[in-house]
DNA sequence: ATCTGTAGCGCC
DNA sequence: AAAGGGCGCTACAGAT
C-alpha cells in the first residue's frame, strides 16, 4: 500500500515511471481518480496535480505529465467524486473522458428528493465505509501550498475509497431498481461538464447600454408612482420633508418593500388579502394584482415598477462581471439532478466569495437575449422541443383527446380544449373560436395551466380575471377533465401511487425515483385519522366550537390536507417534468458524443441548455450540419419515451438568441 | 457588519 | 379539508 508520485520529486515519496503505471492499470476495469486545483474555474486556474489509483497504490502526478495518461483517461471507466468539476480541468488540458461513474451523482440518485442526504465525500466516507478522510488539508488551500507532503498524502486519500464507495452504492442502486437512472447520469455528466466549459457570450457593450436604459425605465416608473400618490394628496404617505437638493415632493414609501406598499393599498381599498395554506395574507403579488388592474390606476404603475426593478436588480451589471477574462464568454455553473431530475444553473461559493448566473431564467424579451450572441464568425443554433411537456404527458396518460390534438397537427393548443369542453363549440374553427368566443378559450387556457400542475376549481378561480366563483371554477375544472378523461385517470393514479408508496416513479425507463421528503410524518398523520377522529371532529364542531381541542384539531387537519396535497400535486407532475428532462438529457449526451467522434470539440460549443432547449456556438461552415445533428439528437432522445405521439424539435440558426 | 427567512418574480 | 409543479436570485426585515 502507498502513495508514488510522477513527474516531481519529493523527499518523503517513491518516484515511478509512466510504464509502472501503464503496466499496473493494464488488467484493470475502472481507474479512480481526482485532481487538485488553485480554484474553481478551469480557464482560470491550474491544476495542482492529477491522482490515479486504487484502493491499494495511488499515483500521484505532475500536471505537467498529465497528457502522457489521455489514452487511459479516455478508454477506462473512471470513478470520480463529483466528475463534473475534473472534467472541466481535463477538457481544458484537451483530455475527453468517456465513461465515468460518479460517486457524487450516485448518492443524487438514490437519494433523489431527500435534502437532508449530505453527498459530500467525507460524508458518504463515513457513513457508507465508516472511515475519516481529513478535510484539514483542503481548507488550508491547497493552490498556496503546492506538492507539499500534507498536500500529496490528502490528495492520495481522496482517491483511495472511490471504488469501494461505489460497490457500497451499487449494492443500493440495484435494490432500489436505479442502475439506469445513474448510467444516464454518469454519462449525461460528460455533456454537462462540456457545456459549463463552453459558455455563452454576451455582448457586454450591448447589454450596459440595455442596463443603462432599464435604470432609466425603473427611475420614471418610480416617479410615476411618486407622483401618482402625491397628485392624489395621499397626506400620510406623503414626504413632507422636502429633500434639501430637490423640490419636488414625493413619498415616504420604498416601492420595493411590500410592507410598505400594503398599508397604502389598503387605504386605497385594492384587495390585498389572500387565503394561502389556510391563513389570511397580506399581498402585492403581481399575479394577485394584476386582475385589478382596470379598477385601480395605481396597480399597473405598481406592476411597471417592479418589472422594472426586476430587471435592473436581477439582470444588471452582475452579467458583465462574471465575464470572464480568459475566455471573454459568461461561465457559469449548473447542478446536475434537481428533486425531478431537472439540471439547474447558478450558485455562489462562500469560501471563494464566487457566484455564478442563472442561466435558465434569462429573460425572453427580445432586447435581452439579442445580447447572447455567437462567436466572431459563427452562427448559434437554437434548439427547442414542440411542447415537450404536453407531448409527454399525453404519452404518459394516452388521453384519447390530447392525442387526437397532437395527431391532428399542432393547432391552436387552448381553442382546442375550449372545443373539447363546450360542445356549442364543436365544428368551430380556431380564428372563429378565438374571435366570437375569446372568453371560452380563456377558460380553456387558465383551466389547462392550472390543472396540469394539480390546480383546482379553487385556483381557477382565484387565478381568474373576472373574479369567478370557486363554484364556476369547479364547472370548468370539471368540464376540462370530462373533455380529457385519460389525463383524470392518469392524475387519479399517480396521486394514489405516491401517497401509498412513498416515493414517485419518475421514469419507468431507467427507473428513476423522488422520494418524498418528509412521507413518514404524513404516514403517522395519516394513521392518527382514522374513524374515531373524524367521529371526534364532527362531535367537536357541533358543540366544541370554542374549545382548545377543536383548534388544534382542525390545524392538524389543515397541515394534513396541505401535506397530502402536496405529495398528490408532486406525483402527477414529477413525472412529466422528469421524463422531459431525462430526454433533454439523452439528447444532450448523443449530441456531444457526435461532437467527440468528429473531433469538434474546440469547434462545436454547447453554450446553454434550459430544460427543453439547447443552444449552440458553431462555425457558420458547420451551421447547417450541426443544426440537422441537432434535430436527429433532440428527436431520437424522445423516442424511447413518445411512443405514441413523437417528439418534434424546431432547430434553427440564428446570429443572436433574441433572433425571431 | 453579517446572517437567515420571506416575498416576489425571472425562466421552463 | 387544501387548493399551481420545478428552480435561483434580489431586496427587505429582523436577528445577532
Amino acid at each position: 500500500m502507498s502513495v508514488c508520485i510522477y513527474g516531481f520529486q519529493h523527499p518523503d515519496f517513491q518516484e515511478t515511471t509512466k510504464e509502472y503505471i501503464f503496466a499496473y492499470f493494464k488488467e484493470k476495469q475502472y481507474i479512480q481518480v481526482d485532481t487538485e486545483t488553485t480554484g474553481f474555474s478551469c480557464h482560470n486556474d491550474k491544476l495542482v496535480c492529477i491522482q490515479m489509483g486504487d484502493f491499494d497504490n495511488q499515483f500521484v502526478i505532475h500536471p505537467d505529465k498529465l497528457l502522457e495518461f489521455k489514452i487511459p483517461l479516455e478508454k477506462r471507466i473512471l470513478i470520480f467524486h463529483n466528475a463534473k468539476f475534473d472534467l472541466n480541468f481535463l477538457y481544458k488540458n484537451n483530455i475527453w473522458p468517456n465513461k465515468v461513474y460518479d460517486t457524487f451523482l450516485a448518492e443524487g440518485v438514490i437519494h433523489c428528493g431527500i435534502p437532508s442526504e449530505k453527498k459530500n465525500l467525507a460524508h458518504i466516507a463515513k457513513k457508507r465505509l465508516n472511515i475519516d478522510i481529513d478535510k484539514a488539508v483542503r481548507d488550508a488551500n491547497i493552490g498556496k501550498q503546492g506538492l507539499t507532503k500534507d498536500v500529496i498524502e490528502y490528495a492520495a486519500g481522496d482517491v483511495k475509497y472511490l471504488e469501494q464507495l461505489m460497490n457500497s452504492q451499487m449494492r443500493d442502486l440495484e435494490q432500489k431498481d436505479l442502475e439506469k437512472a445513474l448510467e444516464l447520469e454518469n454519462q449525461f455528466v460528460l455533456t454537462l461538464a462540456f457545456i459549463e466549459f463552453c459558455g455563452f457570450k454576451l455582448d457586454g457593450d450591448k447589454w450596459y447600454k440595455k442596463h443603462i436604459s432599464d435604470i432609466r425605465v425603473s427611475k420614471g416608473a418610480l416617479k410615476a408612482l411618486n407622483d401618482w400618490v402625491v397628485s392624489k394628496n395621499i397626506t400620510q404617505f406623503i414626504d413632507t420633508q422636502l429633500d434639501m437638493f430637490s423640490m419636488e415632493v414625493s413619498t415616504t414609501i420604498n416601492w420595493s418593500s411590500p410592507k410598505q406598499v400594503i398599508p397604502l393599498f389598503q387605504h386605497l381599498k385594492i384587495p390585498v388579502e389572500i387565503v394561502e395554506k389556510g391563513e389570511k395574507k397580506l399581498t402585492v403579488d403581481a399575479r394577485h394584482l394584476s386582475k385589478y388592474s382596470k379598477k385601480f390606476e395605481i396597480i399597473p404603475l405598481y406592476i411597471a415598477y417592479k418589472e422594472a426593478e426586476k430587471v435592473v436588480g436581477t439582470y444588471g451589471t452582475t452579467f458583465i462581471d462574471q465575464i470572464n477574462a480568459s475566455t471573454g464568454r459568461l461561465q457559469t455553473n449548473f447542478r446536475q439532478i434537481m428533486d425531478t431530475s431537472r439540471i439547474s444553473s447558478g450558485g455562489k461559493d462562500k469560501v471563494l466569495k464566487t457566484s455564478y448566473i442563472n442561466f435558465q431564467n434569462i429573460p425572453k424579451e427580445k432586447e435581452t437575449r439579442e445580447c447572447f450572441i455567437p462567436e466572431r464568425e459563427n452562427k448559434l443554433i437554437i434548439g427547442d422541443f414542440k411542447s415537450q411537456e404536453s407531448v409527454v404527458l399525453t404519452n404518459i396518460s394516452l388521453d384519447e383527446s390530447l392525442i387526437e390534438f397532437f395527431e391532428n397537427g399542432l393547432g391552436d393548443m387552448h381553442a382546442f380544449v375550449a372545443s373539447k369542453m363546450y360542445k356549442e363549440l364543436n365544428g368551430l374553427s380556431v380564428d372563429e373560436i378565438k374571435e366570437y368566443h375569446s372568453d371560452k378559450r380563456y377558460n380553456a387556457k387558465t383551466a389547462g395551466f392550472a390543472i396540469n400542475y394539480g390546480g383546482v376549481g379553487a385556483t381557477i378561480a382565484a387565478n381568474s380575471e373576472d373574479g369567478i366563483s370557486v363554484e364556476e371554477g369547479d364547472e370548468i375544472y370539471n368540464a376540462y377533465f370530462e373533455a380529457f378523461p385519460g389525463l383524470k385517470r392518469y392524475f387519479d393514479k399517480a396521486k394514489m401511487e405516491g401517497l401509498q408508496k412513498g416515493y414517485i416513479l419518475i421514469s419507468p425507463l431507467t427507473g428513476r425515483k423522488s422520494y418524498i421528503f418528509g412521507y413518514e410524518t404524513y404516514l403517522e398523520m395519516n394513521k392518527k385519522m382514522d374513524r374515531k377522529f373524524w367521529d371526534r371532529w364532527k362531535w367537536l364542531k357541533l358543540r366544541e366550537k370554542d374549545s382548545e381541542e377543536y383548534i388544534s384539531t382542525k390545524a392538524q387537519i389543515s397541515k394534513y390536507f396541505q401535506i397530502k396535497g402536496k405529495i398528490e400535486r408532486q406525483s402527477l407532475n414529477f413525472p412529466i417534468q422528469g421524463q422531459s428532462a431525462e430526454i433533454s438529457k439523452l439528447a444532450g449526451i448523443s449530441f456531444f458524443n457526435w461532437i467527440k467522434t468528429n473531433n469538434y470539440q474546440n469547434k462545436v460549443l454547447i453554450a446553454n441548455a434550459i430544460h427543453d432547449e439547447y443552444v449552440l456556438d458553431v462555425p457558420k461552415e458547420l451551421a447547417k450540419e450541426c443544426a440537422k445533428q441537432l434535430k436527429f439528437c433532440m428527436e431520437e432522445a424522445g423516442k424511447p419515451y413518445c411512443k405514441r405521439i413523437p417528439l418534434k424539435a424546431d432547430v434553427k440558426i440564428a446570429n443572436n438568441w433574441g433572433e425571431k
